[in-house]
DNA sequence: CTGATTTTTTAACGAAGTTTGCACAAAAAA
DNA sequence: TTTTTTGTGCAAACTTCGTTAAAAAATCAG
C-alpha cells in the first residue's frame, strides 16, 4: 500500500508536532508547514493527498491558502479553527474545504475525519458515502440529514439528528451533558445543559418502539448513552 | 457542592463588586484583586479554578498578568476589555486566554462564558481508553458507567460504581475511610466517614455471592480493601 | 423585508433516585 | 466486662431527571 501523504499547515508547534507524531504512528507520511507561504510551497513540492489547514496563520491566513490551493488542485482540505475565531462554515465550503474541525483537536476524531474525507474523495460516486450509522431499524445519515426508522424516512430537526448521530456513532459510551454540548453544539456554545435533556426527550419520542436492540439510556448522575442491548 | 473558585482581577470597584455579588449568588467562591501584582499574588494564594482578567489594570497590565499566570498554570482565563481598547484577539489567544468579553459586562453572559470555559477545560481529559476492571464474574467500566456481574448488567448508582472501581483497581490494598473520601468523593469533601460504610454495605449487597475469588473485606481498625483470594 | 412557521432554548416544577446523618445494634479487641 | 469500631435501618436532605409550556431564535415563503 502506497503511503498516504498529509500536509499539516499549522503554526502552533506543540499542536503540529502532536498531529505529526499521531499520524506517523498510523503509518501516514506527514509534512508540516508553519505559515501560509510555506504551506503553499510545500503543497507544490510535496504533493500531499490531503491538507490539514489552520485558519490563523502567520503571513497569509488559512482562507487565502485554501483559495490558492484550490486554484491548482482539488485535493481534500480539512480546516481547523481556534476557539473564538470568526469561523464561517459556508465560506469554508465555498472555498472548497472538505471538512472542518474546531480546536482543540482530538487526534482520534481527526483521524476519523481524515479517513472519511479520503474515502469520500477517492470513491468516484459521490452518493456512496459511509457516514451513515446503521443499527436494527435505524439509519442516520449526516450527509443527507436524514433519519430512517424501519425503512421509512422520518422528519427530524437538525440538532436532534446531530445528537442522535453522535450518540449512535459512539454507542455504549456515556457522555455527560457538557461533553455533548461540546461535541454536538460546539466548543463555543454558551447555554444551559438542560437543553440536552429536552433534545433527548424529543429523540426518544421519535424513536420509541422502533427496536428492542438499542435504546437511549440515562445514566443517573452522569449523562446519556446510546446502548446496544445483548 | 459547587465549590468553584473564581479570581476577578479588576480595578473598577463598581464592576468587580457586581461580578462578585452575582457569582456568589450562583454559589461560586469569589475573590477580587485590584491591580496586576495583587492579581498574581492572589492567584498563587487562592488557587482559583478560573480567572476573569481585565486588560487595563494599575501597575501591571492584563497582558503581562496573563503571561505570568501562564508560566505556571493552564487554569482558564477570561479576558475583559473596554470597548475601544486596542484589543488583539490573536495576541490574547497566543498568550493562552480562553475567552474574551467586551465591556460593558452582562452578568448573564459572563456566567454563560464561565460555565462554557470550565466545561471545555473539563472535557479535555476524558478521551482516555476504556479502562475496564475485570476479575472473575465482575466487570467495571467507568466509560460505560456499567457494572456486569456474571455477564449481566446490574444497575448501580454512580458513587457506588466509583467506589467499587477505585477499590478494585487498587486490589489488595487497604484504604482508610478518609482516604476513600479523598479519592472517590474528592479531596475537598466535608462529611462523615460513616458515609463510606453505608456505600460499602450497599456494594456488598449487590456483589453478594458473585464470586469466591474476591471480596470487599473490612480491615478492622483501618478500613476496607478489595481482596483477591486464592 | 415581513410575517408565519419551525426549531431551539430557557424556565419551572414535580417525580424519582441518591446520599447522608443519626441512632442503635452487633462485633472485635482490650 | 469495657471500649472501640463497624454494620444497618430509616428518614431527611439533596441532586438529578423528565416533562411541559412558553419565550427566543432561526428559517422559510411570499
Amino acid at each position: 500500500m502506497m503511503d498516504t501523504k498529509i500536509l499539516v499547515i499549522e503554526d502552533e508547534i506543540a499542536l503540529s508536532d502532536a498531529i505529526k507524531t499521531h499520524f506517523e504512528s498510523e503509518g501516514y507520511d506527514v509534512k508540516v508547514a508553519f505559515d501560509g507561504p510555506e504551506g503553499i510551497t510545500f503543497f507544490k513540492m510535496y504533493d500531499p493527498d490531503i491538507i490539514i489547514l489552520d485558519i490563523t496563520l502567520p503571513k497569509k491566513d488559512g482562507w487565502q491558502v485554501c483559495r490558492e490551493i484550490r486554484e491548482n488542485s482539488s485535493k481534500p482540505i480539512i480546516i481547523t479553527s481556534i476557539k473564538g475565531d470568526v469561523f464561517d462554515k459556508v465560506l469554508g465550503l465555498e472555498l472548497g474545504a472538505d471538512d472542518y474541525m474546531v480546536k482543540p483537536i482530538d487526534n482520534k476524531e481527526l483521524s476519523a475525519r481524515v479517513k472519511a474525507v479520503l474515502r469520500r474523495c477517492q470513491s468516484q460516486t459521490p452518493q456512496a458515502d459511509d457516514e451513515v450509522i446503521r443499527f436494527e431499524n435505524i439509519e442516520v445519515s449526516l450527509q443527507k440529514y436524514e433519519l430512517k426508522l424501519r425503512g421509512r424516512s422520518v422528519d427530524i430537526p437538525p440538532k436532534e439528528l446531530e445528537l442522535l448521530y453522535f450518540l449512535a456513532s459512539n454507542y455504549n459510551r456515556v457522555f455527560t451533558r457538557d461533553q455533548l454540548l461540546d461535541k454536538v453544539w460546539g466548543f463555543d456554545y454558551l447555554g444551559d445543559s438542560r437543553t440536552v435533556d429536552v433534545h433527548i426527550k424529543r429523540l426518544r419520542e421519535k424513536l420509541e418502539g422502533t427496536s428492542e436492540k438499542w435504546v437511549i439510556k440515562t445514566v443517573w448522575g452522569v449523562g446519556y448513552k446510546f446502548e446496544l442491548l445483548g
